[in-house]
Formats: structure tokens, C-alpha cells, sequence
DNA sequence: GTGCAGTGCTGCAAAAATGCATTAATGTAG
DNA sequence: CTACATTAATGCATTTTTGCAGCACTGCAC
């Protein structure tokens, strides 16, 4: 009998191998080639296996490339829930995104995810499923911490709008200029919804 | 040459027929039977246009009968540009929502659809892009409204957070209720964000 | 009317995505 | 070890989606 049911086992560790072939795969086609230049079986030729198993594993062509987002969202929901008790829920999730947001900058996986973004903007939108999976997974966070229920106003608002700022930082921020500047756009966006989102100009 | 260039025009006119037919064909298809069980070819056929002219119109088979949803983010739109200048931003979204929700549970276009995606809800992932449309569409009018740039922080942040508290009053309300407590829910959530998302529990 | 430019519609071919049935390997109980 | 239950991988058929090229119609100028 296995120690942990996750870790071991013959067959989850040869999906995972699977998995990860797919996605170095895919990645490293799309980095070398143009996203739209490579096909399925491409990927399939290069990680040996069919262009069925793709689709088993992956809901389309670029889920691929950004598999590296789901796994981001579950570290994201994991130091939320790592925060103090007596920390507020939206300063846990404004801490949360600060210390996530240095380390996003730093990770090799993410930069490389972000150039081929730049490189092709024509899959932007191909992150709306990331999206509302992060929001989704954060939301339930949220409500495990407040003791509210998944569907209720005050998880989904705070999941929703906190991944808003965070996106609406990283839209903002010029990936030449330093870290740090991201860190202050993501601060000001959550100073601006601490604010209660007044109007900004001249007051 | 014609009065004006978007109303008449026996081109736009026949491309708005088209579009229309497509759309009414899908939408009656998908009550009739259950979206899997409809083909491109089905709606075509009832339509009278190819399949290749399908695709032409909407990105996927999906989109004609979520065609609606796209109008509906132009008026409201509209709806949120004629607001009084001196109204702060965010007072002026949570009132032109506090108006559309009304005219929305009303209006029977918006009923049909909310009872496709009630029978059939492996269809509410494919509003995504319906959403995302949406936020794109008013952070360009939230800029506009208050001089900003569309990829300030500004804009983007009470866009996708305005649109979030939305979209968290419809999950939560129940249809049998009454259209009130509808209003109630949403009423809250601006509420929520009008007070910085500070926690709910008991202060 | 004639001619020209723009662009919508269509068919065709290829790629992407899904459902279904089969096979083979893993995990489990006896 | 054997028998049985799970389920991952695959092939096949079908549908969905995209790119491309040709044809047809509209709008416009003369």
C-alpha cells in the first residue's frame, strides 16, 4: 500500500508524466514556431502519444500552453489560506497578491508564458477559462475563511475584484520597467477598491 | 446616396436579416431539442445560408443564440454615457445597473435565455466571452466618462468589479423570487463595494 | 446602361474538438 | 496468484472551426 494515495501510485505519476510532455511540448513548439503553425499532432508526435490522449488531458490547442495558470491558482489559493486568522479578508488577499506578484516576476515558467503573450497577442483571450477558474478557486477560498457560503455576495465580489486589480496592474505595467512598479500599480488598484472605487480625479 | 450610412443600405439591411435569422433559428432550435443535439447544419438549413456563412457571423455555434447578450452591453452602454455628468462614476454604474435590471427580468428575450441556461447549464461556461466583451466595452465608456485612458487602472477597476457585482446578485438570486430582491442583491453588492469590501461578518 | 471596387456568400480542404467503443494496464480484493 | 473493477490510451466517426479561393451581388462613378 502507497504512503499517500497522491504521491504515489504508478498511475498517477505516469499521467503526470504525460501531462507535463504534453505541456513542455506544447510550449516549446509554440515558443519555436507560431502558435497557429503548429498543430495537435505536432504536439502529439513530439510527447509520443494520440491526438486523442491530447484532448484527454487538455479542453483545446492552447489549454496546453497555459496549464501553467491552473497550477498558479492553486499555490495563489493555498498562501491565501496561509494568511494570519485575524487578518481581514481583503488585506489577506492584498498581501496574498503582493508576495505572489514578485515571485510571478521571477519564475522562468511565467516569463517565458509572457512573452509568448506578447509575441502573440492573439491568444489573450485564450486565458478567459485561467480566469474564471482562478476566480472560481479563489472564491471558495474566500468563503472557507469567512465562514460564508461559495455562492454568497462577499466571496465572489472579493475573488472577482481582486483578480480585476491584479489583472488590471499587470495590463498596465511595462514589463521593461522595474518590479517594483508592478508592486505599486497592484497597490494602488487595491487602494483604489479599499477606497470603495471613488472617482479618482481631483478630489 | 442614402440618408445615412448605417441605417439604410440594402447591404447592412440583408446582413441584418441574416443575422437575425441565424440568431431566432438557433434559439428556437435550442428550446426544441438540447443544444448537443443541434448541428450548424440544423440552424443553416432553417436559416438558409451555408454553414461557411455561419461562422462568418459568429465565432462559435454558441454565440448566435448569446447574440443577445452582445446588444444588450451596447445599451447599456448607452444607458450609462447619458447619466448626468456631475454623477460620480461609480454612482452612475450602480444606477444604470440599478435600471437595467429591471427592463432585464422583463424583457422576454432575457427569460428565454435564462431558461436555456437554467435547463442547460454546461452552456453558462461559453458566456465568457459574452463577459469579457462586456468589461472591455464599459471600461472604454468609464474612460471616456471620466477622461481617463481605457487601460488606466481606473476604468478597468470598476469596470470588472461593477460587472462582478452583477453577475454575484444574478448567481445568487433565485428566479422565483420576486424581481425586488433582486434589486436588493445587487443594491448589497455595490454596497460591499462601496465600503472598500471590508468583511461582512459581524462589525 | 457599363464598368469597377468592395465585400458577402459559398464550397472545399484541413485542423480542432467531441462522443463512443475497444483495449490494455493498474489497482484491489479474495 | 487469480479474478474483478477502474480507468487511461487509442482508433474511428462526426461535428465544429478556420483558411483560402472563386463567384455574385451591391454601391458608386461615369
Amino acid at each position: 500500500m502507497p504512503a499517500k494515495a497522491s504521491s504515489a501510485g504508478l498511475r498517477e505519476q505516469k499521467k503526470s508524466e504525460t501531462r507535463t510532455a504534453l505541456r513542455r511540448a506544447a510550449v516549446r513548439l509554440y515558443a519555436e514556431k507560431s502558435p497557429a503553425a503548429v498543430t495537435v499532432q505536432d504536439i502529439c508526435a513530439a510527447a509520443g502519444v494520440s491526438t486523442r490522449t491530447f484532448f484527454n488531458y487538455f479542453e483545446t490547442k492552447d489549454d496546453a500552453v497555459f496549464d501553467w495558470d491552473r497550477r498558479l491558482s492553486t499555490q495563489l489559493v493555498d498562501a491565501y489560506l496561509e494568511r494570519p486568522a485575524a487578518e481581514p479578508p481583503f488585506d489577506a488577499l492584498r498581501r496574498t497578491l503582493g508576495t505572489a506578484v514578485p515571485l510571478l516576476v521571477a519564475d522562468p515558467g511565467w516569463r517565458e508564458r509572457r512573452r509568448l503573450l506578447r509575441a502573440h497577442p492573439e491568444l489573450v483571450p485564450k486565458l478567459l477559462h485561467s480566469n474564471s477558474h482562478m476566480a472560481e478557486v479563489l472564491a471558495e477560498a474566500v468563503a472557507e475563511r469567512t465562514g460564508l457560503r461559495p455562492d454568497d455576495l462577499y466571496p465572489r465580489l472579493l475573488a472577482g475584484a481582486g483578480l480585476t486589480a491584479l489583472r488590471a496592474a499587470l495590463r498596465r505595467w511595462d514589463p521593461e520597467a522595474s518590479d517594483a512598479a508592478l508592486l505599486d500599480l497592484l497597490d494602488e488598484a487595491f487602494g483604489m477598491l479599499a477606497a470603495g472605487l471613488a472617482d479618482p480625479r481631483g478630489d
